[in-house]
DNA sequence: TCACATTTAATTGTTCGCAATTGAATGTCG
DNA sequence: CGACATTCAATTGCGAACAATTAAATGTGA
């Protein structure tokens, strides 16, 4: 039954399961883009906040290491946070090289607003919350185990 | 056992499952730039590669359609491709709006020197080929269901 | 045939994403 | 204390990714 992959076959199999996170990527991302249109903020921006919402006057650094972003993707991003009066950006006193974000009243206030976009989200999944934690997780350990051979 | 999902939690799940996609898109990434690094390409130039290498001669709007990308982006991407000489852009005889990609003979021979690409990247996944196989399905299988919410 | 819509790439402008470098602040070790 | 390494954010430069627009070629219907 099960024959063993030919050279081509494989280099269309990386292909497709590569490909199939990437083009999944860019279709969340087109979902989401109406929604946050409304807010104001694009999907990297959203991810943003909504670290910021669960804990707030953090380091540049401590979001990037949840985002896997680093300095030169987040410290643009975040002066238009800054421009858009969503976060404040501040220097810590006790490590001056250190950038704390803070959110704003604004900030704040676009929890709220931002309420419904995830079951907008669960809706266009078309998919059971069960099958999409499961699914999620999956992914989670692939990404882990990738991001594993990375810091070798 | 099972509660029901509070909107907080929501605010935190729906990130969860689209974020794991997007982080995982970019660990692919970071794991296959060294091997692309090495073929001179990037992993977009290389998606594009790949469907030249199963079909030639296409134009521009086919290979758009299997990327899910639009000529804005390949546009310059395929430029890029052609100044390094691998793949050439000739407008159709036919139908002079189209635009058509063939490979160069060095287009043709990057196939054999990115054969060892796949299993580099099977070997970093660290899972088997029929796990990978049953997440790719999956997830092409949400990506096509969020794609067809975009088309309405 | 002629007006009109459609198709196809290209272009423009904005925002990511990252590698590489810089510069300032902090830590460490002799 | 003082040289040295390390950490952190910012900067620069390049390549996506996409929305919106443009321009040319083609198709369609009166």
């Amino acid at each position: 039954m099960a024959r063993k992959l030919s050279t081509l076959d494989s280099q269309r199999l990386d292909n497709q399961i590569c490909f199939a996170v990437y083009s999944a990527a860019h279709a969340f991302n087109r979902v989401y883009k109406p929604l946050l249109d409304r807010l104001g903020l694009t999907y990297p921006q959203y991810l943003v906040m909504l670290v910021l919402w669960e804990r707030d006057d953090v380091p540049v650094k401590d979001i990037g290491e949840k985002l896997f972003l680093d300095s030169g993707t987040l410290t643009p991003l975040l002066k238009r946070l800054e421009a858009a009066h969503l976060v404040k950006r501040t220097r810590s006193s006790e490590d001056e090289r250190q950038v704390l974000i803070a959110l704003t009243a604004q900030g704040h206030a676009l929890k709220d607003k931002a309420r419904s976009v995830p079951q907008s989200i669960l809706a266009a999944s078309d998919c059971s919350v069960s099958e999409l934690v499961a699914m999620k997780d999956e992914i989670v350990a692939l990404r882990d185990r990738l991001n594993a051979v990375i810091g070798e």
